[in-house]
DNA sequence: CCCCTCCCGTTGACAGGTCAATCGTCTGCT
DNA sequence: AGCAGACGATTGACCTGTCAACGGGAGGGG
């Protein structure tokens, strides 16, 4: 309780996962878009919504939303800036006129074709120096950490935060 | 190369690192959000300042934005918050009247004090299902792949990123 | 002693992200 | 049929973070 151990306990906040986990997030988006400017114009988020695009083949922006996790306002603006790249196609569903069938161009499934193993090379040479068993604990240990980040009740609080 | 294989290939963009951790940091910093905001009214960032403040005790700002990585605008920004709270102090060097003493006032040890143990129980309850070997490869992949993450040069492009 | 350069902290401009309000459309109920 | 409520997508307001420019001060070389 004194100055000494408070400053230990501080020392050792270093090692929450949240600060490391916030430390590589900005590393790796940082690079990520430098890399994805110079060699396909797109911004992470663009890359990441034409993958999910071409991997789940979502029919409307809702969807979308939920495969990409990605705010639907937010997606909204990326998708009209794809569709003024020529990347993405949207079409009234003539069923519900409220929804938007979203698409890829062809130009968009070039893009994707085109971007997709560099950034399998950017993947790669992220974790190269990672074994195997490593990363697939990491993945583990990320997938637990989000899940239980995602709604939680401390024995402290009581109410979820 | 047909689209089955690419379609597959695309899937897989799901395992990749940034995809993981982007995901992962953008439910932790939403529930510290949530949680200082109710418990302390600081943001994260105030907080993880306070905290390296403790730690480190850094002489300037300039000291105090490498340890924490922070931008010095933002830092800057911060710092002016948290003096109109009450919680940091700041005065000017006499020997180099450039730089700005900071230093923590007894309300902001104090805050820090309050707040520490319910920021440890979030980590505690984070990685409630992750045991200690598991975390301690976590850290190390993570660490890893920061360091990767700064500065980059590919195989294929052969220019730092 | 002066000037050129560098450093510190602040500020401005902007991109990216979140949340809430809105507008048009659909659906279920009476 | 008509209306209330839910839903899809868009838009606006706001906040955080990044980068670049600035202004005052320090320091070294001519």
């Amino acid at each position: 309780m004194s100055g000494e151990s408070l400053t230990a306990d501080a020392r050792a906040t270093r090692d929450f996962m949240a600060f490391r986990v916030e430390r590589a997030h900005a590393r790796i988006t940082a690079q990520a878009t430098r890399l994805l400017a110079r060699e396909s114009g797109l911004t992470p988020r663009q890359w990441w919504i034409i993958a999910d695009m071409m991997a789940e083949q979502p029919r409307t922006a809702t969807e979308l939303a939920q495969i990409s996790d990605t705010d639907k306002g937010l997606l909204s603006r990326n998708l009209k800036s794809l569709r003024e790249m020529g990347l993405v196609e949207m079409a009234r569903d003539e069923a519900d006129q409220r929804q938007q069938i979203i698409s890829l161009t062809e130009a968009g499934r070039r893009k994707h074709d085109e971007t997709l193993p560099l950034m399998k090379a950017r993947n790669d040479w992220l974790t190269r120096e990672v074994d195997d068993d490593e990363l697939r604990c990491a993945m583990r240990v990320l997938e637990k950490i989000e899940k239980a980040a995602e709604n939680v009740t401390f024995p402290t609080g009581g109410e979820p935060v």
